[in-house]
RNA sequence: GCGGAAGUAGCUCAUUUGGUAGAGCGGUAGCCUUCCAAGCUUCAGGUAGCCGGUUCGAGCCCGGUCUUCCGCUCCA
């Protein structure tokens, strides 16, 4: 476990290091939680969600792809259910360090106290909860002497709010009411798929089942964010709202927990690092939820969820909006009439993408030593990305700046370029560039030498195995197609 | 949020009780022209995380603060 600590500690300098991640306004100290991709993680982000994307909307024809705003209606998040279940002052008792919802440990209290006591009490309550009197609900705290169950003590923090949501102002004029101007950062992307299930259905003419997919940036102001990029404040998800007859939305829960496994295999990941995690606990909105959890580093964590949502988002919205969010089905059941109307059913399955990215270094890096043939040893620290998502694909590398193999190499990285991404080095020896290449990760080298000039033949280098071969100049590009697809 | 540890060049680290900040690697430019890093030469790069205090003098002592890591707590 050292070890592995280690080795996780070595992977978050590397990633620094070679362009992956650098810290927020870095300059500035540091935004805390909060990470920039550089040139190489910016790239395998991207290939990442293009291949989540693709999975999605290109092999699934009845899933189709939107790209909602992160502003919403205020609204949307009443009906979530985020506001309420989110905003809750919070205390801590300092000897414990218990922490408690405010409303509840002085309700708690007044259940204790007589009639007429506890009246005035929980009406005291309600005022200053309206106001947001933090200072004065933690003097009633003190004055009614509450104390925590643990320690038996009245030795309490300050009063706070942990908001889940992030909030911004609206528009350019301040209302007079400043409630009116708040929007919210978004903290999950499913909600702008479910305001716009009309929408889609109606425009793509879609029919049940059929799914929305979405990438796109969310915000959380976590209480404790840690361990690198696996809790940030500002992340990216990948979601599916799959949305089904309702009954049947067990059927489906299992058919994407199965699909969404698979895909993760299909991209490299070992199926023994992933497993299955069921939820006991279940959210407000859930009839079924469990994760797809990856071995960390630092131990099984949730990379993915899978959540039977009910109908439950569908109805707050059409509650609230008080529009009817209903689709008509007109298969026909066991009786031969049409299901009918009704509000669909769904089933989410919600990937983290910087999630994914971690799992995909973390099982990439490797500090690998051996011994060479002439007894010495050798190292070297190899990012061993799968070729079809590594940022670069293919280095090339003349062997010595002139003679003409510049000359060469050039034209082979202008044939190259507009099929995938490419790299040309021509400084220092040809070991320390494929070394600054192992590093980063690029899967494929070639190299032009002064035999190259007669046969029209370079050597091609694998990352991983560190083999090389030799294969005719105009055979690159069509080889590097095949292996990165 | 609580407790513990850490912060000196891009990276890894020196600077042994307080006395004007150094190395290796890396980078740059050139030489060499060589198929698995670490040959030669050149140059660049740090107000020691930040702020304050003690002192004639602080990278070093004290306080605060920011950031990171570890443990606990929290996590729709």
């Amino acid at each position: 476990m050292a070890n592995d600590t280690n080795l996780f500690q070595n992977l978050i300098s590397h990633c620094k290091e070679y362009g992956y991640i650098f810290q927020s306004s870095e300059l500035y100290d540091g935004l805390s939680a909060v990470y920039d991709y550089g040139q190489n993680g910016a790239q395998l982000k991207k290939n990442l969600r293009d291949e989540w994307w693709k999975s999605m909307t290109q092999m699934h024809e009845n899933i189709v792809g939107i790209d909602a705003a992160i502003f919403m209606h205020p609204t949307v998040w009443k009906a979530s259910g985020h506001v309420d279940n989110f905003s809750d002052p919070m205390i801590d008792n300092k000897d414990s360090k218990k922490r408690y919802r405010v409303d509840h440990l002085i309700e708690a209290h007044a259940e204790t106290l007589a009639g007429p006591e506890k009246d005035a009490l929980l009406q005291q309550l309600d005022q200053l909860l309206a106001k947001d009197d933090y200072a004065g609900l933690k003097k009633l705290i003190e004055e009614q002497r509450i104390t925590c169950t643990v320690s038996k003590t009245c030795n309490w923090t300050d009063v706070r709010q942990f908001n889940l949501m992030f909030k911004t102002e609206f528009g350019a004029v301040a209302s007079e009411n400043p409630e009116d101007n708040i929007v919210y950062l978004r903290p999950e992307t499913a909600q702008g798929i479910f305001v716009n299930f009309l929408n889609v259905q109606k425009t793509g003419r879609m029919k049940i089942p059929f799914g929305i997919a979405q990438t796109g940036k969310a915000f959380r102001n976590e209480i404790v964010a840690r361990q690198f990029i696996f809790r940030m404040r500002e992340f990216e998800q990948m979601e599916m709202q799959f949305f089904v007859r309702p009954g049947t939305q067990m059927e489906w829960y299992n058919y994407w927990k199965e699909t969404r496994k698979k895909w993760h295999e299909s991209i490299g990941i070992p199926s023994e690092k992933l497993r299955y995690h069921n939820h006991i606990k279940l959210a407000h909105y859930a009839d079924a939820a469990l994760d797809i959890e990856f071995e960390f580093p630092f131990g099984w964590k949730e990379l993915e969820g899978i959540h039977s949502r009910t109908d439950f988002d569908l109805s707050q919205h059409a509650k609230y909006s008080r529009k009817k969010i209903q689709y008509f089905d007109n298969d026909l059941d066991e009786q031969g009439k049409p299901y009918g109307n009704y509000t669909p059913f769904v089933v989410e399955t919600s990937v983290g993408l910087d999630r994914l990215f971690l799992t995909i270094l973390s099982l990439s890096y490797a500090e690998e030593t051996w011994t060479k043939e002439d007894g010495t040893e050798d190292s070297r620290v190899v990012l061993k990305i799968p070729a079809k998502l590594a940022p670069t694909k293919l280095a090339i590398l003349p062997l010595v700046k002139k003679d003409g193999l510049p000359e060469i190499a050039r034209a082979l990285m202008d044939d190259c370029k507009g099929s995938f991404m490419c790299f040309y080095e021509e400084k220092d020896a040809i070991g320390k560039r494929y070394r600054r290449m192992d590093a980063v990760g690029t899967p494929f080298c070639v190299t032009i030498d002064h035999q190259t000039k007669e046969d029209n033949a370079v050597t091609i280098r694998y990352r991983d195995s560190m083999l090389q071969e030799r294969i005719p100049i105009s055979e690159v590009k069509k080889k590097i197609l095949e292996l990165i697809s």
